[in-house]
DNA sequence: CATAAAAATGACATCGATAGACATTTCGCT
DNA sequence: AGCGAAATGTCTATCGATGTCATTTTTATG
């Protein structure tokens, strides 16, 4: 293993001088600074970060805390995550991890000690356990949430506006000409659900359009096989709707399922939007309309924060709050109102 | 932070003896040991990594390199792998890494400093990528090679038997009464494709059936959107097949999409199975017959040989070739071939 | 050219845990 | 009581990099 001992002898300078180099510290005259970069260049030198963690006692490690890696939208968010710290240069630590489990919090302390955890992102929903929140605080943890309920004092979020999106995508199925608009709402206890409701409502109340019956409002879960369920009863009804608002991608694709089951086109005979784009929503026929999630951005952001929060010390001036756009994906599952009226 | 000077002082021993506790050294009194780790515990006291690694100078970290997190069979793979690595104890670190770039050997030459790596797992295709293995060799990674076509005499290899599992369900076709059998073969770079192509001839063979004919043998990649492709040109033929056996789920997902699209039913109109059994598998409609991939099985075999390597320094008893069970998964995408004659 | 000020560099202790070489204590047993 | 084995302690060097503070070299200025 090459230290900066070696370094040092090569280029007949003491390792304080190499430090020095590679910490870009005090000035060092800049032909000496050449001539150990080069030689570092030359012998492959990386700096041991055991030892340099162990003399800074600054931990440093990114990591991310993944509940369901069946969903696709968690998915999605690791893989921009991964992008997103190869951008930055810094690694990213993924760990399976359920706040539901009694011995969270062993688990939890463990893997940041082992692993130099000073940075965490959160997800939806672990995001808004507040006893996780607490725990992360008290062991000096920095955390990004995405998209959380409630915001913290202390972490910063990042997240884009779910209900006007979701009010978004039912005006876009509105100005198709769309009245009969039926909504699979998401788990109960994700705020999500709630909000992306709000806004298939808001859609109307601004178009000063009756709400949907109450027949045409259902509830799922976000996992597609609850999806297919209940959009399977949904889809008995006899004044069947002409499309169909999901809440996720996945209880969208449900939905698909349930109509091609019963030998409706989409989008001919329903049109079916969906929440998120995930990769689901394009492996399916047809390719799903709905909400993109700025997947990539919001990693981005976050990333960027938690890194850069380490080298300052002042963090007061961190902006605690972003709200990032989304965007409207429109593929081939929806289509104007087959009747063309309203 | 709590050190092993502070417990030392609490259960009123010397550093030297919380080391021994530690490191299961030499023989501690069953009493001193126990008081001591359970004060450990009272303490929440972990040992500092760094300097321990630092002092031993054993690297440990497991990694594993993910090429496409888009990739159905990566992700399985991925999230086999953390579930694994957590029952093990052990942390996963996961890195998005790609062999084609022309800086791969920088970038992991600092993933591996970095994060303190000395273990990494490798998929297809980059398990078979010659100059990568003589990289990691150089850089005393250990590595476990997941389906590589070629052996390897310093790395373990773990695999299915693609060709066996191939020729069984073709097999399981045949046994329904399909003659008119399609295959969408994989990217022909990759030795899974040959494989596949092969079983699924073999049980031709075996059968003492005609081979296919060449129309009914179409080249995909192993993406949903050639699969799109190739399906929409393959259900063009007058002689539909009965039956198509896709090199994997997303080109078997993409194949019921080009059949939906046709307005053909399945599995009533035409069966259609897959190869892999990501999620996709089950998310859309019908799900697919397919043959499952013993993920966790494999997963589980990585982990712990590569978890267990470090400890023992005679490697030589090893066992090098690894070949786990596979099973055929029958789901509703498939049906006795609708003419039920040969 | 002398000399103070500024710039560049070096010697050494240190972070937390471990291990080697011994010294010392404790304990069971005859 | 006394012996030997088991258990534990002391002291110190070490892993690789960096902070503190001292020292050397260079530069500027009268």
């Amino acid at each position: 293993m090459t230290t900066i001992y070696d370094i040092a002898k090569r280029a007949e300078v003491s390792t304080k001088t190499v430090s020095r180099v590679i910490n870009g510290d005090s000035k060092v005259k800049l032909s000496t600074r050449e001539l150990i970069l080069e030689i570092m260049r030359e012998m492959d030198f990386k700096p041991n970060q055991q030892a340099r963690q162990l003399r800074l006692g600054n931990k440093s490690g990114i990591g991310l805390l993944l509940e369901d890696p069946d969903s696709g939208y968690q998915t999605r968010f690791q893989s921009a995550m991964l992008h997103a710290a190869m951008e930055a240069g810094c690694y990213l630590s993924v760990e399976l991890f359920s706040h539901l489990k009694d011995d969270w919090k062993s688990h939890l302390s463990r893997y940041i000690k082992n692993s130099n955890i000073s940075n965490i992102i959160l997800l939806p929903t672990q995001c808004d356990f507040g006893p996780l929140r607490d725990f992360l605080r008290e062991n000096n943890v920095n955390c990004a949430l995405i998209s959380p309920t409630n915001l913290d004092s202390d972490f910063v979020s990042i997240a884009m506006d779910e209900r006007q999106a979701a009010r978004e995508i039912t005006e876009y199925l509105i100005n198709m000409g769309h009245r009969k608009i039926a909504h699979i709402s998401g788990h109960p206890d994700h705020s999500a659900s709630l909000l992306r409701r709000q806004g298939f409502y808001e859609a109307f109340e601004m178009h000063n359009l009756p709400r949907p019956r109450d027949e045409y409002i259902v509830q799922g879960d976000f996992l597609f096989k609850t999806g297919l369920k209940v959009s399977e009863e949904l889809l008995k009804i006899k004044d069947l709707p002409t499309a169909i608002f999901a809440c996720n991608d996945e209880t969208a694709a449900a939905t698909c399922s349930a109509a091609h089951k019963r030998g409706l086109r989409i989008p001919e005979d329903i049109t079916i939007v969906g929440f998120d784009d995930v990769y689901l929503a394009t492996a399916i026929w047809p390719p799903l309309t709905t909400v993109r999630q700025p997947y990539l951005e919001m990693a981005r952001r976050a990333i960027n924060i938690l890194s850069n929060m380490r080298d300052k010390n002042d963090n007061d001036d961190v902006q605690l709050r972003h709200v990032l756009p989304y965007s409207i994906i429109e593929r081939e599952s929806s289509s104007l109102s087959p009747r063309g009226e309203i």
